[in-house]
DNA sequence: GCTGCAATTATACACTTGCATAATTGCCGA
DNA sequence: TCGGCAATTATGCAAGTGTATAATTGCAGC
């Protein structure tokens, strides 16, 4: 007669947030199907009952896992920039290089990435989330790089265009890098998206 | 009494080819998940325990369905060479312009991709093979940039980091378009592949 | 025509999955 | 202090999973 589990009272949103955790580092280990409803409470040290009663559904465990990884991408992009200096150019820079470095590159980071992107390409509302973070992070590399432009005296003919072309560069060395870590030198990439975004931009960033 | 299925005799590698199909498609439409033994088997015609008889193990279609997704991509992109001009300026242009656009911007695409890179983060053969396929892609990228400067005349200095930059920047286009293909007007990913590319190794292409 | 063998179907099994439902437990307010 | 109620555990179930094994079928070579 195994005697029953002691219960660990915590309720609430602190543990939904556990229960979210658990299903992001079980999906970033071994993709989605690794994080079955069991898995997961084991991850979460709970028992699988327990889910049910902070989500109706499984499908709601992963929508809100997906959700919970997008703003937390999003937020850590915005709080780069508070640490960044107030000169538009370097903030651009600064910018630019924590898009491409660590911890923003980051293996378990790009894993779950790709995971959602499947989902994305066929659930209309996780769709929805990956465009409103996708737009918000172009949106502040389209301000960041306006300020830029505007600061050389150079007048911003399309904008828009700009912050695609760089938005996806940096979204493609990003992938690379955490697809196939070792095979950039050590501040390669970083290099490469600055020197790129000199080009994109007709514009030369101060030597650090 | 439900009579027995009659038998359709294909055997050897027809079989083999149209199970790894059925794979991939199912793959493509729901996830990794969503390829379960006998889904497979409907999709292909066919009776579960055949797979068994062309494949091991699960696992071992799963690869198989992996290697024949890649070497059909790179193959695309080599086919994609050989219908264009002479002329090294417009070859990388028409290559660019390709790459941005459809059948190779397909949902199905981006979709396998993204599911294999899940894999790729943590199976090591998988990432060789997918190593493999992407140098391929940036080698021949690299080959065009390099016959498109030198026949302008212009000492080429870093073309490893121009082909790496312009990779990126490729596949983050590529991505987008995939993942939000409603969000984009008709030819504008193309004009800014080519715009940006303009700017990276600053040349101009010919206006078609 | 027959026979042997590979290709194919059929059936079965043990295990996992998500979910439902009932039983317990701890805590908070009266 | 003692109900009451939410948080938690326990148990069970039907459906789906991969795989093993046996039974059939068609075809190729004699």
């Amino acid at each position: 007669m195994t005697p029953r589990r002691p219960q660990v009272r915590v309720g609430g949103e602190a543990r939904r947030a556990a229960l979210i955790e658990a299903t992001l580092d079980l999906i970033a280990e071994g993709g989605s199907e690794a994080a079955t409803v069991r898995a997961i409470a084991v991850r979460a040290g709970v028992t699988p009952g327990l889910i049910r009663h902070y989500f109706t559904t499984k499908e709601d465990l992963i929508a809100a896992a997906h959700e919970a990884l997008m703003t937390s991408l999003t937020e850590a992009s915005a709080a780069s920039l508070d640490r960044l200096p107030d000169d538009p150019l370097a903030r651009l820079a600064g910018f630019i290089a924590a898009s491409v470095s660590a911890p923003v590159t980051d293996p378990r980071a790009v894993s779950l990435w790709s995971a959602s992107m499947q989902q994305v390409a066929r659930d209309p509302s996780m769709r929805s989330v990956h465009q409103a973070t996708y737009l918000a992070f172009r949106d502040r590399l389209e301000g960041l790089i306006r300020d830029a432009l505007h600061v050389k005296g150079r007048s911003v003919v399309d904008s828009r265009a700009l912050a695609i072309a760089g938005n996806a560069l940096l979204d493609g060395l990003w992938i690379e890098a955490g697809a196939l870590p070792d095979h950039f030198a050590p501040g390669e990439l970083k290099t490469i998206a600055i020197n790129s975004f000199e080009s994109l931009l007709q514009i030369e960033f101060a030597k650090d």
